[in-house]
DNA sequence: ACCATACTGGACTCATGAGTCCATGTGGAG
DNA sequence: CTCCACATGGACTCATGAGTCCAGTATGGT
């Protein structure tokens, strides 16, 4: 172990230490990780830690509460892609779908579902902080692009919702099963093709003969 | 707490460990079940469960096992509706994925994914012994469904694994979200519209005109 | 009836980690 | 320059739980 001298100061230990903890608990668990790890990662004394919050409970809750927000807005700017569409519409779902799938892919993003299921019988306030952010966000705002579409005649009729939440079913579980519950990664190919058979399917069930 | 005065004996006090351990786990994780509250459970000594079992982990693997199991052989059976659809194919589809689901929303079906995801960093293991059970055991019935319905003219020429897999997203995926990872139950109205939802936009899909 | 096998419970060791305390250092604001 | 608020690290308490050991007890097959 070759310390790195840092400088010493109160500049954003706070920062460090949400960041640090989320990886750590990412990569060992929420038991599994102690404190001093986290003080470790984040070059920090444990101290320090138990200066900026009250308990380990708190440091993880800050963490998760720190990554679904980042998560929530990758998503939603994903999703903006569908505000101007263009011509060519199953062109702009399939970038919005890749888009989405990429982040859904990414290790911060499966290692945020699996801590929140882990620790759902714990903390059960866990939901409102995490799922409270992502799976009121998304779908909402999902939902709105396709309303848009709706109405400009782009897609069948249809409730906004439902279709948003079949979407989002189609792009989601398929890349879930298939990276073994983001254990393993997928192929960049893979993905794309999950992204591209979803948007079939739903252009087939909800778009404009 | 009044003890009941259960008889001793060698009978299938293996099969009660695993069985109360799993409870045990359902609800209080991994970590936070003791060895002897899973021993409590059983109506048995602590030392018996080391008796049939290596240690804690080897208990668990086994109550994920058999659960898991179970689970399987009870999607199986709902998808085996499949097998003589009759002439109302859309009733048949409704049918199977209400069992489904109904399935899904199960308590012991939700504890099971929460556990496996839980425990993934610690277990890569149990992705053979559960997900290796479940996804691969019903992905692919599914398919040979599909494959059938599709050769029999009923749904449109198309790749039945894809089908499947998309089948299977329509369901689950709505289900949990709305449930919220399984912490809250649906109302059976609820699941029903998720089930009818999710066949109205596969048959849109993959239905023949 | 007998004996091997399995069950019991309770005491034990041992490791781990949360959270606290404190004496000491250090950077920045006034 | 001088405080002071914050950072450090190391030692400390305390609780918890895994896994072991053992002496005593019930069970079922023969």
């Amino acid at each position: 172990m070759v310390e790195v001298r840092v400088p010493r100061g109160r500049i954003d230990k706070r920062q460090a230490i949400v960041d640090a903890a989320f990886r750590v608990f990412a990569r060992q668990g929420y038991e599994q990780a102690s404190v001093q790890d986290i003080a470790e990662e984040a070059g920090v004394s444990k101290q320090t830690v138990y200066n900026h919050f009250q308990d380990k409970q708190a440091v993880f809750s800050a963490a998760m509460a720190a990554t679904a927000d980042a998560v929530l807005a990758d998503n939603l700017a994903a999703v903006e892609r569908l505000r101007d569409p263009g011509p060519d519409l199953r062109a702009a779902l399939n970038e919005t779908a890749f888009g989405l799938l990429k982040i859904c892919c990414d290790p911060r993003s499966s290692a945020l579902r699996s801590l929140t299921y882990a620790q759902l019988t714990r903390f059960p306030d866990l939901l409102e902080v995490v799922q409270g952010r992502l799976a009121s966000g998304l779908g909402p705002a999902m939902a709105d692009r396709l309303a848009r579409l709706a109405l400009a005649g782009e897609l069948r009729p249809c409730d906004p919702e439902r279709a948003a939440e079949q979407f989002l079913a189609l792009l989601t579980a398929p890349v879930e099963t298939r990276s073994r519950m983001g254990t393993r990664k997928l192929p960049e190919d893979d993905v794309k093709a999950v992204a591209e058979a979803a948007v079939d399917t739903f252009l087939r069930a909800y778009g404009t003969r």
